[in-house]
RNA sequence: ACGCCCGUAGCUCAAUUGGAUAGAGCACCGGACUUCUAAUCCGGCGGUUGGAGGUUCGAUUCCUCCCGGGCGUGCCA
């Protein structure tokens, strides 16, 4: 793969190509590998776009910081940007002019933020349970996941997005078992999930009090592993069929797709196989009738466990198969699992079984970990039947920013799709905007925010460039066509839209959208005070129109183009 | 009990993965619409970064202990 400073230069895109400049220069002056020469982003932008602190190297070459700072700065001459001494730190800054002409030529271009990593990644995500409505719970994943899909998409990679559906499992037992004592065929021909997750629930309720329940649960779901096409499977089908229906409005809803759809039971011809191969390598043992990998090795006292007592699969079984069968099939780079952090330890256990069988592509395998969705008033339980419909919330999204629109903009056209938009907008991106890894308390009043750092913020924001370039006598402009010194005076904005490439790449390396999402709230700020002070329209010069007209071009294309990174749609009025 | 994650302004979150004076949004107070959409913008208020040590030029970030919360800990997924 090509590093920064190993690519041409009119490859490297928004600020980099200064960055790369600034790296070479002192690479050379230090006499190092450009590789090794790391800048910052000052906190305080007064200090410029770039800085070099310089305690590491000056103690290599014996001089204090401030004297090494002050040395580069006398020695050191890049194009286009000047450097300042400010004790131990040397800072760069780009000329405002040739730094709009970089950021307006690469930002008007469709490829801006394009990246090079040849990598051939799977990415599972979404995975909700059959016979279960999606609730909550399921949007992190689906959103985080679709929105990685696209990120690292963007970056160069091959990506193949797998939704491992819940389809398989003990679970299964208990649903058959529960309608074959409760079904009803006109309650689940009018509401096929919301009876089953009452058979489900009712399960749950009176296990306890009929031990023969679970004998029957567990005799189903060993019939349905038998393979036959019985009853169980006939059932199962059924299920399944019903659920996916479901699963499919979602999806289409927030636009998400996958390469595959494939549920547990997809590699179930592949469990016995994998079983003896376990076997085979020598790390299968007899537990109390259990068939388990022991990890003590590997720094886990619990061992994996591959089969019951009564001979049936386990989940870890199914993902060690799929994990198999998918190597073989994508001989990926990478293989993601956004799977929430409850179950850290299933996939530590797993890569350490697949480590114990000398699997190297072991270490390709990666767990996107996020936290948990709570309620803040209590937890949620699906076994209880204590849900919040993701359809429920996406709903009430959309209406309130129906009511929003009736309010604000009650002439608008299309307001129904318009409100869509926008109510699924503030939906995913208060998801997004996040760091994954922390847990979030559902809050009605902030997911269904439409003020301050919102979906529907950047939205807006983008709604107004489109209707600036709308009225325009002559909107799209060529970047030969534009004077960039006539943007020497907004270099907030361009550095926003700079900063852009570097933080998809940022997103992708570290598998975090909300780096996207918190830079595309950066250049929407950046863009609503552009325009604010400087009027575009009229502004009384037909050079400086045309090159607000390009900067406005430019900040709605970046705004467009990171909501649909993100999968927040990007209505064009509001 | 043990393991992993989290703890930053009243609330929700950032902080370039060890850098400069810890920043945004919400809430609150005050300002800006006869001019390209006020779902916006500008100003003010707000901090012992849970606590105590340690590592070093430098710690919100790394280490140890403690406190608080979440999740998990062989036959669920």
């Amino acid at each position: 793969m090509a590093t920064l400073s190993t690519m041409p230069e009119t490859t490297l895109h928004g600020l980099d190509r200064f960055s790369s400049r600034a790296r070479a220069a002192l690479a050379h002056a230090l006499e190092q590998d450009p590789e090794s020469i790391l800048l910052e982003v000052p906190r305080d932008e007064t200090h410029g776009e770039f800085s070099f602190p310089c305690f590491q190297m000056a103690k290599a070459s014996g001089e204090t910081p401030p004297a090494l700072a002050a040395r580069l700065a006398a020695e050191l001459e890049i194009e286009a940007m000047q450097t300042e001494v400010v004790g131990p730190f040397l800072n760069f800054r780009i000329d405002t002019t040739p730094l709009a002409a970089a950021i307006l030529e690469g930002a008007l271009a469709s490829d801006y933020g394009k990246g090079e990593q040849n990598e051939t990644t799977v990415l599972e995500f979404s995975s909700p349970n059959i016979a279960k409505p999606m609730h909550v719970g399921h949007l992190r994943s689906t959103v985080i996941g679709a929105s990685l899909a696209r990120i690292l998409a963007r970056l160069g990679h091959k990506v193949t997005r797998i939704n491992h559906l819940g389809d398989w499992g003990s679970q299964f037992g208990r649903l058959v078992a529960a309608w074959r004592r409760w079904g009803n065929e006109d309650a689940f021909a009018a509401h096929p999930i919301e009876h089953l997750l009452e058979l489900y629930v009712r399960f749950h309720e009176e296990e306890e009090k009929d031990p023969t329940l679970m004998e029957e649960a567990k005799a189903a779901f060993g019939e349905l592993e038998t393979g036959e096409d019985g009853d169980s499977r006939r059932l199962w089908k059924r299920f399944t069929e019903a659920s996916l229906l479901e699963f499919d409005k979602i999806y289409a809803r927030l636009g998400i797709e996958f390469e595959h759809i494939r549920g547990e039971s997809w590699y179930e011809d592949r469990l016995e196989g994998l079983v003896e191969w376990l076997d085979a390598r020598g790390v299968l043992e007899e537990s109390d009738g259990a068939q388990i990998v022991d990890l003590t090795a590997q720094g886990m006292d619990t061992p994996c466990l591959v089969k019951t007592a009564l001979g049936t699969t386990l989940y870890a079984t199914r993902d060690l198969a799929a994990a198999r069968s998918r190597w073989e099939e994508f001989s990926f780079d990478h293989s993601l699992y956004v799977v929430g952090s409850e179950q850290e330890l299933h996939f530590r256990q797993f890569k350490a079984v697949l480590d114990r069988c000398g699997e190297d592509w072991a270490a390709r395998i990666e767990h996107i970990s996020f936290g948990l969705i709570r309620m803040a008033e209590g937890k949620l339980s699906t076994r209880e039947g204590k849900v919040l419909l993701l359809s429920k919330v996406l709903d009430r999204a959309c209406e309130l920013a129906m009511e929003t629109i009736a309010d604000k903009n009650p002439d608008l056209a299309d307001r129904g799709a318009v409100a869509e938009q926008v109510g699924l907008g503030a939906v995913i991106f208060h998801d997004l905007k996040h760091q994954r890894q922390k847990d979030v308390v559902f809050d009605w009043k902030e997911v269904l925010s439409f003020e301050g750092d919102t979906g529907p913020y950047l939205q807006y924001t983008h709604a107004r460039c489109c209707s600036i370039l709308r009225k325009a006598a002559s909107p799209n402009i060529a970047f030969q066509d534009v004077d960039p010194s006539l943007l020497a005076d907004s270099p907030e904005l361009m550095v926003a839209l700079g900063r852009y490439p570097a933080a998809i790449r940022e997103a992708g390396n570290r598998r975090e959208p909300s780096a996207l999402a918190q830079a595309l709230l950066r250049i929407a700020s950046a863009g609503n005070a552009f325009y604010r002070d400087r009027r575009v329209l009229g502004c009384g010069d037909e050079a400086l129109e045309r090159a607000r007209l390009a900067a406005v071009a430019a900040l709605r294309n970046t705004l467009a183009d990171g909501l649909g990174l993100l999968g927040v749609p990007a209505p064009e009025e509001m």
